[in-house]
DNA sequence: CAGTACCCTCGAAACGGTTAGCTAATCGGT
DNA sequence: ACCGATTAGCTAACCGTTTCGAGGGTACTG
């Protein structure tokens, strides 16, 4: 591969003078910028990346922690922080932490010492500890908080409305005249995990229902997580059930059809999560459709508008969730 | 971010020495290696990887082009591959293209630009131009082909039994009874759509049936052309189809419906790719199962191989699908 | 015509590591 | 007691950029 020096060499002139040309950073006369421009192509010079970067201290990397790209709701999540990442001229380095807390660490680590220039974190475990978090606020490389919410990292997020949706899922299900509405809920140190119980809550709340302890299970946000909460749930009995994420209603839905009931004939289900073969799904699911691209997309952004300014104030954003309506919660009851 | 001058300093040794600690790399007395030690912990020194990269021409960085992780086949592959990696020490530079061949251009170039070590590619797009195809072998970085193949890049690669997996698929249709049989095929570049359609081909020839080129319709992998290349390929009232990835059998069934006919007892429908929630699919989707993650997983470590040899001769592995019977296809026909 | 201002270009020092090769110290053998 | 071999640790060059400040040249001013 050319260097700045072979092309400097080539065009007859000094490597400023070739980095000038290559960067429009300085003025340089139109004769000699011919010389280094045919130079640059006929070597086919591409600047050393790594080099610049160790130069300006800055790698135009974006370092993107994610729990499991194969969870469909991450996907397009990681496209939409792509395509805004590629727009502003940075690439993005993934992570997988299956929500464990040492593969969290790890990565950050990882992307600290690969210098990267921004952090966009999922995260799932515990809050980071504090020497960790102690660590990451002195590197003075924005983290933004993608999905999630945290109260001792102090970090910009981007969030979508998870007591809105999952009230209205709810809703929904009271309004449809069900009265014993189980949940399964997510990952437990997952900051959605609880506004979409605190969703579920004030649903109940709202219409005067009594909150059942035995009738919340805890999932992980897995597959397996919901079938085998989802079969300790039916034991209770529920008209209805809220499955907090897709891959648990799947494994709900397993559980259901072992148990021998039908959906919505006997059990009447709400998801979290849409896909756009959801339609296809079978029974056509109920579900909050999150603004999953956006919730990327945006989250770039946010911690674009943080580069540029270290020092503006810490921004949210909540996004606004939809409830779609197919057939899963069935019609109004009796 | 201390440096590993701070170290050496701290340490009252020479960053050489600092360097063969942090390293490994030549023997330190145990006093002075303990004092250094000592320094970084205290310290909390990270290498800089940046500038390590630089002094040693390696990145530990592999660049993976896909044409889009929000395409429900790519994140296993590309889960698979970043396992594989974390475990070597690799960390993994994600790229969209969306088939379109001035993004492969654009990452290819940038990934050389990094630096990157190596590249997992799949490619979407028609063969490169010879030009960056010489390019990209001057460069001596190794490229392998994943669930790709190509005529002209000479490169390692890792693909599934298209053609096995396809005419095991159609195969499955002809034994139920089925002779007017149509297909989607995928973008029509892709090594695999041509895979899959010889695949079908075969199949009918091996029990005798035309090819008819009226059954055959093109769709681009994407949920759209699914739906358009069906409403196509239904006036030619075939009674089974075999669509030959799972975003265009979304789109399929769609265009099914509209038609006012059911699925399977109208048409039957052979999918191809297979998900944990195929189960919930309705119809159940009887379809060929790719390795997905192994496909991902493997490529990888070919990858890997190829770092540690760069003469070794070309591999190609070629991984076994296995066709999943649901109920798409229905029983025996009459 | 000297002095000033400006303009273009370049040399060289960073950036933070790795590593070849050298030095000085230690050791054993004769 | 001396010599050569061995060894721990250091100095300095290098990786390929960016960038600051200096320098030489030209043009303008009084």
């Amino acid at each position: 591969m050319a260097t700045i020096y072979d092309v400097a060499k080539r065009a007859g002139t000094s490597v400023a003078t070739v980095s000038a040309v290559v960067n429009n950073s300085a003025y340089v006369s139109p004769e000699l910028r011919g010389r280094v421009e045919t130079a640059v192509t006929e070597l086919d010079y591409n600047p050393n990346l790594v080099a610049r970067s160790l130069a300006k201290k800055k790698t135009f990397t974006i370092g993107m922690l994610i729990p499991d790209i194969a969870n469909p709701f991450f996907p397009e999540v990681v496209r939409g922080a792509e395509d805004k990442a590629k727009e502003a001229g940075y690439t993005i380095l993934l992570g997988n932490s299956d929500n464990r807390s040492e593969m969290e660490e790890t990565y950050l680590n990882l992307f600290l010492s690969k210098q990267v220039d921004g952090i966009l974190l999922i995260k799932g475990a515990e809050e980071l500890s504090d020497s960790f978090r102690q660590k990451l606020e002195d590197s003075g490389i924005p983290v933004v908080l993608v999905d999630r919410e945290s109260e001792s990292l102090k970090a910009d997020c981007v969030v979508a409305d998870d007591v809105g949706g999952a009230c209205a899922a709810v809703d929904h299900l009271i309004a449809l005249g069900h009265r014993r509405i189980g949940i399964i809920t997510g990952f437990p140190s997952v900051s959605t995990t609880k506004g979409r119980l605190q969703g579920y809550r004030k649903a109940l709340q709202c219409h005067q229902l009594e909150y059942d302890a035995a009738l919340v299970e805890a999932g992980d946000y897995g597959t397996e997580s919901g079938y085998r909460a989802g079969a300790r749930l039916l034991g209770q009995q529920p008209t209805a059930v809220f499955v907090t994420n897709f891959l648990m209603t799947v494994g709900f839905m397993k559980a259901l059809e072992e148990a021998g009931l039908r959906c919505p004939e006997d059990v009447a289900v709400v998801s979290y999560d849409d896909f756009m073969w959801s339609e296809f799904f079978r029974p056509r699911l109920t579900g909050v459709e999150q603004p999953k691209y956006q919730i990327g997309y945006q989250s770039t952004e946010v911690l674009l508008r943080r580069l540029a300014d270290k020092q503006k104030k810490r921004e949210k954003i909540v996004l606004e969730n939809r409830l779609r309506i197919r057939e899963s919660c069935g019609q109004q009851k009796r």
